[in-house]
DNA sequence: TAGATTGTTAATCGATTAACAATC
DNA sequence: TAGATTGTTAATCGATTAACAATC
């Protein structure tokens, strides 16, 4: 394809400005929160065997502004081409890369309860390149018990185990003390994907809180305006 | 409490609006965004004993600013006191009003694999009040089968076991079709918590698309700025 | 009363949208 | 070439922060 035979994969506005020493150059938090959302649709456009794609029909596609998306993408490197769009496959390609998914990083379960069953029964890892090597506990009556492949080890062991080949820790807890960040940097991990109720926030490694109950509550009160319109009781009295 | 005694629970600028139909006011979604985290902070603080705080000093505990958290809880009511600052307690019912916990809505579960016995095994819709009536499955080999208490029902059903009663649907299933929404805004309900792949947007239903895939693939472009620094390659090699 | 801290207005900052020249 | 659509600058909009008068 003739669009990806001109880009040149360092044809991004970071690394440029790396090269050039202008260094600081980085995307905003809005900007890259985004990008997932993008990889996503397209994806499914590539699934649909649409290769190529105006700025203006992604857009309606999205629900957002033709502007938008141009000034997106614009934050990373020049992606498209003038009178044509952009080339799907290329687009996608620049988004894997920037979210560096298919990286092949090796990740770690904490927790062998339910959520790190439902995990590892999904291919949620997998698509995305990441390769789990291990699953842990802190209770040690889990501790030689079976979840899928794995034979479940104590924490006990992460360390050696990790040996610093190890970039991900996701921590499947209900509950987990602010020590664990310190904990998994000292494991030579650099990022937690976070189930437990517990909010993590550290300097010495990365944490994505997900929070489940946040997105619950705002639904719950979304539907309220639909509910309590009129009568101010719900279905169930309240 | 005297401040307690002083509020009104009608004091609530949304509502003030409507009766005195100015009636257009709405908060922004950025901020309602941050309730959940504030309800968060809040029952931490409660669980801690701590019965009064400063803006200050809440914004200081959870990273913002003093002006956000004055100006957020303002879109709501007067909810604190000059001179004294915020009561935890009567701040934590006012977060919990907004955000409609303790409602005691009615839900659904569809799908009868790992990621509903996961959530059937947290406590995150009984510490927010929210029932679950049933669990249902699209496939036929699921039915009649046991998750936790309940026994797994044909969606062929669902219609008829609503009856209008049930408020949300959590949607535990890998993939979706678009006409989801429709058959569930059918059967009455008003919102959908959505755990499968699919990203889903109705008129007729609220939707909260979990997107678990998103969170971490940003952690895996925030660890990437950690790894590649300098050489380019990560701990696998790529 | 004096000190503390809110509620609220004004100033700043950043993000989104609009417009259009560049160009494929 | 003419039409289409980007990349990018300028304008707008909204969200965050600062400042301070009100007041507990």
């Amino acid at each position: 394809m003739a669009l990806e035979g001109k880009k040149n994969i360092f044809d991004d506005k970071r690394l440029r400005a790396k090269r050039e020493n202008t260094s600081s150059y980085t995307v905003s938090s809005s900007v890259m929160r985004r990008m997932p959302r993008y990889f996503r649709f397209l994806r499914d456009l590539l699934n649909n065997d649409i290769l190529r794609i105006s700025s203006g029909d992604l857009a309606k596609l999205m629900g957002i502004t033709p502007s938008q998306v141009r000034q997106d993408f614009n934050s990373f490197g020049d992606f498209g081409q003038q009178g044509y769009g952009y080339n799907v496959k290329f687009l996608y390609t620049q988004v894997s890369r920037i979210l560096c998914v298919n990286k092949k990083y090796s990740a770690v379960i904490i927790g062998a309860g339910d959520i790190t069953k439902a995990l590892l029964a999904t291919n949620i890892f997998d698509i995305r390149g990441i390769r789990i090597k291990g699953v842990f506990s802190y209770d040690k009556c889990d501790v030689g018990a079976k979840c899928k492949d794995f034979t479940v080890l104590s924490t006990d062991e992460l360390q050696d185990f990790c040996n610093g080949n190890i970039s991900i820790a996701v921590l499947a807890l209900p509950e987990v003390n602010d020590d664990v960040c310190d904990f998994l940097a000292d494991c030579g991990i650099n990022g937690i994907w976070n189930f437990s109720t517990s909010e993590l926030h550290s300097d010495k490694i990365k944490c994505q809180n997900v929070m489940l109950g946040d997105t619950l509550m705002l639904l719950m009160n979304e539907i309220n305006e639909i509910e309590f319109s009129g009568n101010g009781e719900n279905k169930d009295g309240n």
